[in-house]
Parts: structure tokens; C-alpha cells; sequence
DNA sequence: TTGTATGCGTTATCAC
DNA sequence: GTGATAACGCATACAA
């Protein structure tokens, strides 16, 4: 890569030279033994400030870097953690995964990032090569899990997490309760007057989040009374053209509801698209809600009333639980629950029945 | 993790019982070497078949999982490759990451992820420890890196690509040119009737593509006649409130300009928001265009036309270009860059001075 | 505080 | 085709 130079007079290039140094030679240009660079390095307060410094200078003269491969084949952990986290759709994924990153870098740890798409999300596999690779911990996405996931990581006694999931008896979740999420939402469409009411969502057969999210919803409908028909109700992917196409065929087919509940904000987008081109008032003749994945509720026209889901936060607990179980000392309590909060804008509206 | 059984009768439960096996495990269970189950494992065409399966049976009683670090001791190389590109807005990382995760994963390498808020993405020390980490191959955002990156790379003998950059003389790009882009724009608009101008872009004082972005627009702009100015160009966060803020401004500030250009679709969506707010018919009064470099562009209303940001393709061709490089014969050619295109849609019109 | 020596689990180079 | 054996580069228990 770099090209050839004319000899210059310096007996050697420090940098660049030939292939990264080992701690051996680190050692010998500063007069001491590979242990002491060792722990110069990684247990300074054991070491005198005087051949700290002067193995510090040797480490940059050389531009050391530690190898990783070595250092974990001996320590016995890689400062890595893996995320196992599917692709659903184009929503939710970089919010969590980042949140998680950040959290996880504050704390030391790299992240080993496996995100599948759907089809492969199963595999067994992907868990295997993220042991392989020798992750300190994992974090993976929902509580469902191909049947051999919990017994691998049992064996290679790795700490883990469950993010966006509640319970599970296989081990700790980050999550928020989606039951009382939808109840937001129904809630408010119902003290609005909302009677008939429909939902566009996610697949739930093969997302567990999608159901949970149905599942919610269904119950709130129940205990407000509403009506739901099936007519009403439509699951696809998440997507723009998704909501689009959802709430078109809903205008046909649906009946006289006069609010919608979507699944998540790309969903809401088309869909509310698909009312502002065939010209339907919102939320004068169809008030629409929506789950918030994503950051855009509030800029659309009119702005969606959302209920805020906390995926940063979500993130961050699975973060901060990794952490404090690898910081080792006792496993930390189970985390509890995010709350869920409904922001209301100008989507939604009294129903026209009860208007005037 | 596991708790505590009555002592079951079969002498010893293969799996989680007591940690990870070994390389040494599997031998002696198999009743052979451990050189010949490394083999068996790496170069099955190297062992006979029936100790092969001997083997493989073994390892499949014990759950063997190889030990990543071992072997990339041993082997020097650990099937990992870093990415390092720094969260700019809420937009773009997830495609091109997901897109580079999944080329590569395709070719049996894993990803490490280093996504630093902008302010620490210089930060030399991320670079070191993805190089500590042992990562085979780095992917990096932007041909604008702190000066010992490529000395370090060099030093590791670690084969790298610059992503969404068109020209350095550091090594290979991946991307696509910005003026070429930016001059499709420009001239749909140009060619529509339009004279004056406005813009509202990323900060081009802290972003290489923003940068190239605004440079690409002005040339267009000087090329076609048209005029920009000052008091019609905002520079700004990419986001939604931001885009719909900046076009507020304009609004008030900017003068008798009958078209707009966003440096991206977040921008756009806020700017088009804030139009519909007003009541500014789109595109009757004011036309809207944009950089996309995401996906909903086509579900607003009306709908944006955009230059396509070949994202996705930019994350594939640099996994590509990194697997080929690691297969080791020859380095590959470098990248061409990726075409662009147009796609009109609704938010463009005649300018209304051609109009009648 | 520092040096010495052993082991971490693989791969790869030899002989057989 | 298979079995010993020597690296690989570092951490760490132990000795000094």
C-alpha cells in the first residue's frame, strides 16, 4: 500500500514499517520485560510512573496496538458484545441498535452487529458465528427464539438479553408493555367519540412485536367497547407503500368507521397520504393514530398523534444491563418495563357523529 | 445460569454442562488427534470420510463452538470487518450499513460496528480499536479521515475502502458524484422555467458530503444561469423539524424564488410540511425537489421528486470490493463510481412566470 | 515494583 | 490420511 521510498537516513521508520509490533517489542525498546508492558498497559496504578512513561513512549514510538485475538485467548473475554437483531422493514432497527452501540462503546465494549433479514432471522447459525467470534455477551431482538439459542449461550455461559419483549422465562427483557401502549391510543379514540374504528398492522405471524401490538389492541377495543371489524382490519408489511395501499383498500371496503389505528409511523404515512389525495378530511371525516417507530409523526400534514414507542431507551437498558452483568460483580435486577407515552396532534378529532 | 439437576443417570449431559468444549474434547471423544478435527473442520476434502464423520458426530454431541480468538491467533485473520461511520442525523447510516452487513455476511464475515456521535467521529482511538479487535478489512465514511488513519491501516496491513467519496489518493472509493447528481436537479428545474432559486442543505462545515453536494449545486446552478441567492440558502441539521423550520424561514426571507432544493429527504418532508401549513400550493407557487437518501420520498403529498442516492449500492459494491480484496489474489479494480438518476414526481411544475 | 514462565485453543509444518 | 509439535501474542500466577 504505502510505496517504496528512498532509504532515508533515519535507521527506521517507526511507522509503517513492517507489520504491527508485538508487546515483546515494545518491550525491549524500553528496556523491560513483555509482562511489565502488559501491565503498564492495562494495570498502570501496579506499575512505577517512571517505566510507565517510559514504556508509554516506547508504545507510541511504535504505534503498538494491542492484538485482540491474543489478549482474548488469554483473558478469556473479547470486549464484544453481539446484537442479533433482524431487519424488519426499514423502521425501528437504527434507533435500537445505535442506542445500544453508544451505550455499549461509553462502557468499552465494540459491537458485532448480525442483522439478517427476516427469511434467515432464525437461523441458528448467526448465534453460532457470534460465539464463535467469541462475544462477551448478546443481545437479541424479542423473546422468541430458535429452540437450541438459550442452551448455546448456557454453555458458553454468555449474559444476555431480550430487547422489545416483556417476559420470558428464559431470561431478562427490555421492553415496554404494548398492552398499555395500544390502551393509549383506544383510549383516546374512544373518549373522542369513536365508535367503528379500524387497524392497519404488521404481520403478526411471523412478529412477535406486531402481535403483542394486535393482541393490545384488541383487548383495549374490548374494554372500550368498540367495534373492530374484520372488514376494518388489514395486516402487511411495514411501509410506506405498505399504509398507502392499506388504507386505500380500507376506504372501499371498511364501512363507516371514522378512525384508524396504525401499526407504526411508516404505515401512518402512507396511509394518511392515501387520505390527503383522495381528498378525505382528516381528522374531520377519519381520524388517524398511530404506534411511533420512528421520528416523523410530527412533521407530517396534519402531524400524527402517536404513541411514543421508546426505542433509544430501549437501547440504552439493554446496554446498561450488559454492562453491569460483564462488570461482573452481581447480575443486575431484572429491568423494569419502559413507559409509553400518547402525544396527541391534530390527526385525531372528535368523532362526526358527535359532533354538532 | 443453568440450575442445579438431580444427578441424572447417563453419566454426563453433553450440552451446557460444564463451558465451551475444545478442539481437544472433540479429539479424544472422536478417538483422533486434534490436528485431524481442525482439519475435518477447515479442509474436510483432507480426511477420509470415515473419520470425517467420526468427528462430525462429535462435535455435534459436545455442541462444539471453535474458539474465534484461537484461530485468529493461529490463522491470523478473524473473519471480521470493521465499519466506521459515524451517525450523521437520523438518516442514511441503516441502508448502507444493513446493506454492507449483509454483502459481507454472504462471504462469512461478521461486522464490527463504530457508529460515534459526529463529535468524536475523528477520534483516532476508534480506528485503533477496530484494528484491536483484530478486524480484517475497515469500511470508512468519507475520503476526509484524521491524518494517521492511513498510516495505521498501513501498518496492519488492513485493506480498507472509503465510502460515499468519489476520489482520494489514499486508496478506493465507494460512491457516486455529487455533481452529476446535483446537475439532474438543476436542470429539470431549469428546464421547467425556473430562474430563481433556494436551498436549504446539511452543514457543509462539518460534512465532506454536504460539502460536495452544495459545490455540485452551485456549479449547476452557474451552468444553467440560474440564480441562488444567498437569502435563499440555509444550511442545517438534516431532520424533519429542521427542513421545516429552514422553509419557514424562507418564506419570510428569500424573495421572489419559485423552487427549492433539499439537501435530503428529511429536509424535504419538513420543508413540504411547513408549505402545506401555509397554504403554499405545491407545485403551483413553489417547486420541491430533493436528494433522497431514504426511502419515502414518493408517499408525501405530493409526492417529492428526488435524485436517487444509491445507498444501498454503495454498502454492496463496498462489501464486494472488501471480500475481493480479502480473497487475496489480486486487489481488485477500483470502484467506478454509481450512476444517479432522477425521478420525477409532483412537488416539480412550471415555473409560473412560463406558465399562461 | 519487576521479571519469568506457563497456558489460552487453534492452525500449520513437519514427519510418519 | 493422520499424529506430534511448534508457533500465534498476550495475561497472569509466581518468584525475586
Amino acid at each position: 500500500m504505502s510505496s517504496p521510498r528512498a532509504p532515508s537516513r533515519r535507521p527506521a521508520a517507526p511507522p509503517s514499517r513492517r507489520g504491527p509490533s508485538s508487546l515483546a517489542d515494545v518491550a525491549s525498546l524500553a528496556g523491560v520485560s513483555s509482562g511489565t508492558v502488559s501491565r503498564a498497559l492495562s494495570r498502570p496504578e501496579m506499575i512505577s510512573e517512571a517505566t510507565r512513561s517510559r514504556v508509554m513512549a516506547a508504545v507510541e514510538r511504535l504505534g503498538y496496538v494491542a492484538n485482540g485475538s491474543a489478549r482474548a485467548l488469554a483473558a478469556r473475554r473479547t470486549l464484544t458484545v453481539g446484537a442479533l437483531v433482524p431487519r424488519f422493514g426499514t423502521s425501528s432497527f437504527p434507533t435500537l441498535v445505535q442506542a445500544l452501540e453508544s451505550t455499549l462503546a461509553q462502557g468499552g465494549y465494540t459491537l458485532l452487529l448480525s442483522a439478517p433479514e427476516h427469511a434467515r432471522a432464525h437461523d441458528p447459525a448467526l448465534l453460532r458465528t457470534l460465539l464463535e467470534r467469541g462475544v462477551d455477551a448478546v443481545a437479541l431482538l424479542g423473546a422468541e427464539q430458535p429452540p437450541q439459542t438459550f442452551s448455546l449461550l448456557a454453555t458458553h455461559r454468555v449474559p444476555f438479553v431480550m430487547m422489545w419483549a416483556t417476559h420470558s422465562d428464559q431470561g431478562p427483557c427490555v421492553g415496554f408493555d404494548e398492552h398499555a401502549a395500544a390502551a393509549l391510543v383506544v383510549d383516546h379514540l374512544a373518549d373522542l367519540g369513536h365508535r367503528r374504528i379500524g387497524f392497519v398492522g404488521g404481520r403478526t405471524a411471523d412478529n412477535e412485536r406486531a402481535r403483542a401490538r394486535w393482541r393490545g389492541l384488541l383487548a383495549a377495543v374490548a374494554r372500550r367497547g368498540l367495534i373492530l371489524a374484520d372488514a376494518a382490519t388489514i395486516e402487511t408489511d411495514y411501509g410506506f407503500r405498505e399504509g398507502y395501499d392499506a388504507m386505500s383498500v380500507l376506504l372501499e371496503r371498511a364501512g363507516p368507521i371514522t378512525a384508524v389505528v396504525c401499526g407504526n409511523d411508516y404505515l401512518a404515512a402512507g396511509a394518511l397520504s392515501a387520505l390527503n389525495r383522495r381528498g378525505v378530511a382528516v381528522p374531520e371525516a377519519m381520524s388517524l393514530a398511530s404506534f411511533n417507530d420512528n421520528d416523523f409523526a410530527g412533521y407530517l400534514t396534519p402531524p400524527l398523534t402517536t404513541v411514543r414507542v421508546p426505542l433509544q431507551q430501549m437501547g440504552e437498558q439493554a446496554g446498561h444491563w450488559l454492562l453491569g452483568s460483564l462488570r461482573g460483580t452481581s447480575p443486575p435486577a431484572r429491568p423494569a418495563p419502559l413507559p409509553v407515552s400518547l402525544v396527541v396532534r391534530a390527526t385525531t378529532g372528535p368523532a362526526p357523529a358527535a359532533r354538532r
